[in-house]
DNA sequence: ATTTTTGAACTGACTGGTCAGTGCAAAAAC
DNA sequence: GTTTTTGCACTGACCAGTCAGTTCAAAAAT
């Protein structure tokens, strides 16, 4: 996730951890959890099969784990993203914005981890289900919080729904970014960006 | 994917494909393609193991195959909610929308394939990435094309930019939709369309 | 200052189990 | 009588997880 470096101060075990999570989040984006071996992640992260079980209990916990970490990273930039538009007097539509704009920036920096997420996230049945809803929650939450507080200023009509709406603004950014990546990587954040932006401001329909 | 019933005259073999696609397509959304066993497949279909190989030539053909024979679906569907629009002299916005009603019923309808199908997109590395693409881009196109209709006739933005946008709305609707059956399932298509349709035409901001 | 001990971190060969795919003779369906 | 399906035994590859043993830096003993 991070870069190679250890985290500040980090004991061996925790740079170790480190190289798994990204050896793991490359080869699962990839290939998916069950196609992907232990072996393989265990070479990528240059280290021995044993080393990957003596610091994590089993590969779903790995993954579980790894999960946690990036979900993590996403709502602080998330929300991060919004309070700085607070601060600076932006309205809620900005701050919007701005998340939109934190969404794809992350995005582009860690597009494997989405790819995962995005793949696992409506898989019923298996072990790490639990821990992908809370997760997940706390991300969209996120969103919802703004649109709340919109429809509470009376900036954004009221008769919005927010759960739907939160939960289609993170879709529309997750897939327009996958797409990019996948697509057309060619284009920059700015032209995604300003695509997208368009779309939440309702500047499609109207010649202008 | 359909109901168990043989396509027109069909012979029994086609009725035996019938029944493993069904297999396979809720076995493959739950546990993904890795996961999930041909003898599952077999037995969730009624079928001997050898039945499967008398009809497929490998387990990552049938599921290529499904791929195709799901994603025929969509487009038709979506091709044919655009056309219906057209014909009832609705504008290019309303022909959107209803593509938007089209998907949300594709999907709520085919859970399990869209499932599938957004988990597999983006992976890299598989044998069947070059089948998605071409099917993928059969389904934007049918968006993108009445996006490119409604820029020529003055009655979108000509500054939207077309497939990015058109990405956009299809990552919006699977998003929305997705969660929609699994976080919500009680919400009505109605709601669900609702909201997307005023994410559309930018009715979220301004407070009416 | 030198030697010894300790223990956390790591290693990699090995095990027990699983699974895709095969082969084929007999039955059923058409 | 031809096509399709069945049932089932079999193979060979692959893989998650284990475990006895190694490494080495820092602490303790001398």
């Amino acid at each position: 996730m991070e870069s190679s470096s250890t985290t500040a101060g980090g004991g061996r075990r925790e740079a170790t951890r480190q190289k798994l999570y990204e050896a793991a989040v490359t080869l699962i984006a990839e290939q998916g959890f069950s196609a992907t071996t232990v072996d393989e992640i265990a070479e990528r992260a240059g280290v021995a099969k044993g080393t990957v079980y003596y610091n994590f209990a089993s590969k779903s916990v790995l993954f579980e784990e790894l999960l946690r970490h990036g979900v993590g990273l996403l709502t602080a930039s998330l929300r991060e993203a919004a309070e700085r538009t607070e601060r600076d007097g932006g309205t809620k539509v900005d701050a919007l914005d701005a998340m939109i704009r934190a969404g794809l920036a992350f995005i582009n920096r860690y597009p494997a981890f989405t790819q995962l997420y995005v793949a696992e996230l409506w898989r019923t049945n298996r072990a790490w289900q639990s821990t992908l809803m809370v997760v997940r929650q706390e991300a969209v939450a996120v969103v919802e919080g703004v649109l709340r507080e919109g429809v509470a200023n009376g900036e954004l009509s009221d008769e919005i729904d927010v759960p739907l709406t939160a939960a289609a603004l993170v879709g529309m950014v997750l897939v327009a970014a996958l797409d990019w990546q996948a697509f057309q990587p060619e284009r920059s954040l700015d032209d995604v960006h300003a695509a997208l932006s368009r779309l939440l401001q309702g500047r499609v329909s109207g010649n202008r």
